[in-house]
DNA sequence: CTTGACATATGACACCCTGTCAGGTATGCT
DNA sequence: AGCATACCTGACAGGGTGTCATATGTCAAG
């Protein structure tokens, strides 16, 4: 957690310094993040950022959670376009996170830079991802987007369950998709056929009786 | 990939070596660890080290091999419990881990250093772990061990999806119940739980006809 | 205006780490 | 002996982190 102090920087100073780390963030994945990088970037003196953060690992958390309340936007609108179909929803915002990650020439734009360092790091550190992303959080926002009838729930958890698969299906083909030199579109068809297993399910229909 | 040189030194200083690197990467998580410790566990000179191997990356990887032959016995044993049932075979494998990742006690025993170090790393780096098991070659040797009339598989590829997916959700909730404040037992009920719904599908069985 | 208490800023410092490389040693073949 | 080849080694350059004594700003009370 940033201390206030950083809270009670002047905006612009804020602002520089999460831009510089974006931008080292995006540029290589977590273990290669360096401090200094960033502080040289921002112009400010090693000391300040100490003063600001507790190290690294803070600093990227608290760019994780801007990250996930974009998320959770993005997914609240792609249920609502799909009629509240939650596997067509993450199907939506595979297509919208794949294609974010690809154009990451506009580096300008702030959400970009978030899915470029949320590409790089998602192979690394998917527990990190979780633990910003705080998936129970998540799914009280989306409920009342989502259609329940539509999904096979006999426990009570099954929902958390369920998404939580979801979750973790899509950062890993996501983060396959990205790191793969044969392009997006098999780690993409992939991830539709993986849906499709998911929502039919893996057991066969009938036990076999002997 | 280690150097040929390391493969031809003699057994014992190999042994050390390698004895050094699991003591240590079962210590802290692989970003932490340090090339210096191991040399000085190991009594060798910072460069043989990299006469050996590359870097660290490549050392894991050399290890993470060693294990992924132990992991590919006990998944043949467990399906041949378990009459080739790859879920209860993989409930199975998820009992044994935990049991060894908790009596982590006997750290002179190399098997449960493994699992030790697995259980540290595996929050950090499931793409290293997945690289070093390698699914597909995996799948190969399972093969003949699984009764396939127990799945319901559609197309060529649902076999391999099935297990990338069961490996993710295994791997994925080990490493919650070691993390767990509140023991395994909460993580083990929720994967038995999570592989349940795999099993069944998590769509509605009808679609709601309007 | 002065004082003191408090928040904030700063960069030199101690310490740790990695990967390399020039020069050393061992071994075996001719 | 001479030579090639493989192997060994520790000092070194370069980079990184987190801390801390000291400096600076700010503001309310006397």
């Amino acid at each position: 957690m940033p201390t206030d102090t950083f809270f009670r920087l002047p905006q612009e100073k804020r602002a520089k310094l999460l831009d510089a780390a974006l931008e080292e963030f995006s540029r290589v994945p977590f273990a290669q993040v360096s401090i200094n990088k960033i502080i040289q970037g921002a112009g400010i003196p090693r000391g300040s950022f100490y003063m600001y953060f507790a190290d690294k690992e803070d600093l990227f958390r608290h760019l994780l959670g801007t990250y996930r309340q974009r998320l959770c936007q993005l997914a609240c609108q792609a249920l609502d376009d799909c009629g509240g179909d939650l596997f067509a929803a993450f199907v939506q915002i595979y297509g919208h996170m794949e294609q974010a990650a690809a154009e990451k020439r506009s580096c300008a734009e702030d959400s970009t830079r978030l899915l470029a360092m949320f590409r790089l790091n998602a192979p690394l550190s998917p527990n990190l991802l979780f633990q910003a992303i705080q998936p129970e959080e998540l799914l009280t926002q989306l409920i009342p987007h989502m259609d329940l009838r539509l999904l096979s729930l006999t426990a009570d958890s099954d929902l958390s369950d369920v998404l939580h698969i979801l979750t973790g299906i899509t950062v890993s083909s996501l983060a396959a998709g990205a790191a793969s030199d044969a392009g997006p579109e098999p780690a993409r068809q992939h991830y539709l056929h993986t849906v499709q297993l998911l929502k039919r399910g893996m057991a066969a229909p009938q036990p076999i009786s002997h």
